[in-house]
DNA sequence: ATCTATATTGATAGTCATTCTCATTTGAGA
DNA sequence: TCTCAAATGAGAATGACTATCAATATAGAT
């Protein structure tokens, strides 16, 4: 259950942190913005305040529930931290995110970081192009 | 000359464009903020104002003259487009930026878009890590 | 179940990077 | 040199995010 999780994160669990864990559980869009997740509850009658969702998405990434990402779009994306490290492509016209990993590219980056001297800690890799799905194409033609 | 580069890219020779393309090519470090060009320039008794120099990055970028980049520091950094195409790794504890360029990243990147039906367009590759460099372990210890 | 000490919440003010507004100045062609 | 649209710069405005602080809720002790 969520209160374990965030028991076992060392957080105590309060309603707030339930509601936005529970959010990002069942959402069917993996990454959102602190914005869109204060909506969503409050479209959906909770009552939360902003800062709080920022907090809570904060303490989250430190404990390692969520990881954060800054697409081009400028805003930061949050996103549940389930299964394995992955990788991100994002459609420049309808904003769909699909995810990716590659062995290669990781292996690469490692190799990389150490020929430069670098203790490599973390990457951030974002692919930018047009999906032309269905929904992309209806969206501007 | 600067000029030329500017008539080139379809924009008017002024002032103030002239002193930000100028120490975009004389300065050491590549990887600057806006506020780093405006501070550099006021700092030099140049008369320039922080909107003008904001402005003046977003058409040199929109040009091709300059490149953005967001690394997790959050501002963004600009530098001037000049050889071929590379990513960067950041060192975490005391801000160097070095460049690479892995043809095997590169092209792994075509394919992985192309396999999940993308057009890429672009792409976003930043390593962190600690690059341990004399300057840097004086930073902190 | 009740009490208590402490952590959390949420409304709001503040910050910081970036963009907008607009009166004034400037560059490039006539 | 003249003309006038384009560019500039000072300051206001925006937007994402963070800090403040009084009110509230939680976890553990009784
Ligand atoms: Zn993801
Ligand atoms: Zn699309
Ligand atoms: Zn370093
Ligand atoms: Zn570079």
């Amino acid at each position: 259950m969520d209160s374990e999780e965030l028991r076992n994160a060392g957080l105590k669990v309060t309603t707030p942190r339930l509601k936005i864990l529970t959010l990002l559980e069942n959402s069917v869009e993996r990454h959102m913005t602190a914005e869109t997740i204060y909506r969503l509850l409050t479209e959906g009658g909770e009552v939360i305040g902003l800062a709080t969702v920022y907090r809570a998405l904060a303490q989250f990434e430190a404990a390692g529930l969520i990881t954060r990402h800054h697409f081009d779009s400028g805003q930061t994306v949050y996103e549940l931290e389930r299964g394995p490290h992955h990788d991100h492509i994002v459609c420049i016209r309808c904003g769909r995110v699909e995810e990716f990993y590659d062995k290669v590219i990781e292996e690469r980056q490692r190799e990389i970081a150490a020929s430069l001297g670098f203790v490599l800690s973390d990457h951030a890799l974002t692919l930018y192009g047009e999906c032309n799905s269905p929904e992309c194409l209806a969206r501007k033609g």
